[in-house]
DNA sequence: AGGTGCACCTCGATGC
DNA sequence: TGCATCGA
DNA sequence: GTGCACC
């Protein structure tokens, strides 16, 4: 499941052999993705452009292209990018391939359909609604205990479903909001607008040091990441609770719990997280 | 407002 | 081995 | 992972 860490993991693999490149061609062999390819903006606005940067934002990639082009990629659950030769047999369920004048393809694969792949101007890709909803970046000055607390003291909602709010903050997933309230010992079930000011300091603390954790680990494969040359990341050896139901706490030996919370498994300590 | 359930889709693990 | 179910 | 309709 790419969260912040695996996208940033695929992004820092893939800029050096990306950026300065020419996109070449591109050829769609499945359009229904969550949102259909658009192969004729696509084409026009990636065809023949130079890649001069791989930035992201939240969970989407953006490669910024000559000619004020954007091809801005998102993976989903299942979605994969790797650069292979274009003689080695594409794997089921590569739905885009784009040729590059380094004589590779980048090729995004993603079984599930999730992912979503689209290319506009620059400008249009200021006011794209999915980019232009996203709140702040996690691991930049701008997620600070006061934009927490500010956030939280306008809902009722609990701090775990604030922390995956994509509208808050951006690119926090639920293996790492469960990860992050274990690390600063807060209950994921615990309404946000009743943590102190110290707590959502301990949690804005505590995102910042899962997240750098996990990017330096390569990510988390728990059933299928991989980043652009195939390898898995290692962040799962150090997962204190997630997928954990019925192990021990590493702190403090109670046993981890799972309970469902919007929808989703939620993994925590009820020994130390309160 | 926000929790919940479901839809989108495929695969692999599990269990009988 | 094959088929249904479940969850990622 | 995300958006939507339904309480």
């Amino acid at each position: 499941m790419p969260e912040l860490p695996e996208v940033e993991t695929v992004r820092r693999a893939l800029a050096p052999k990306l950026v300065g490149r020419r996109i070449q061609s591109i050829a769609v062999t499945e359009t229904r993705l969550r949102v259909p390819i658009d192969e004729k903006a696509l084409g026009r606005h990636t065809a023949g452009r130079v890649v001069e940067h791989l930035g992201r934002r939240g969970k989407f990639l953006i490669a910024y292209l000559s000619d004020q082009g954007r091809l801005i990629i998102h993976l989903g659950m299942s979605g994969s990018l790797t650069l292979a030769s274009p003689e080695s047999p594409r794997p089921a369920h590569t739905h885009a391939t784009f040729s590059l004048d380094s004589g590779k393809e980048l090729r995004f694969r993603d079984p599930r359909r999730f992912g979503l792949i689209a290319a506009m101007s620059a400008s249009e890709a200021d006011v794209w609604a999915p980019l232009a909803r996203l709140g702040v970046e996690p691991l930049t000055e701008a997620l600070t205990p006061a934009y927490l607390a500010t956030a939280a003291s306008r809902t009722t909602r609990a701090i775990k479903p604030l922390l995956m709010d994509n509208g808050v903050v951006t690119g926090i997933g639920n293996i790492y909001a469960s990860e992050a309230l274990h690390v600063a010992g807060v209950h994921p079930f615990r309404r946000a607008s009743r943590i102190s000011t110290a707590r959502l300091c301990r949690i804005v603390d505590a995102v910042t040091d899962v997240l750098t954790r996990a990017i330096s680990a390569g990510g988390t494969t728990i059933s299928d990441f991989a980043s652009v040359d195939g390898s898995p990341g290692w962040f799962q050896l150090s997962l204190a609770v997630y997928a954990r139901a019925g192990e021990p706490c590493h702190r403090c030996g109670k046993t981890i719990r799972s309970k469902v919370q919007c929808g989703r498994s939620t993994y925590y300590c009820p020994g130390c997280q309160t």
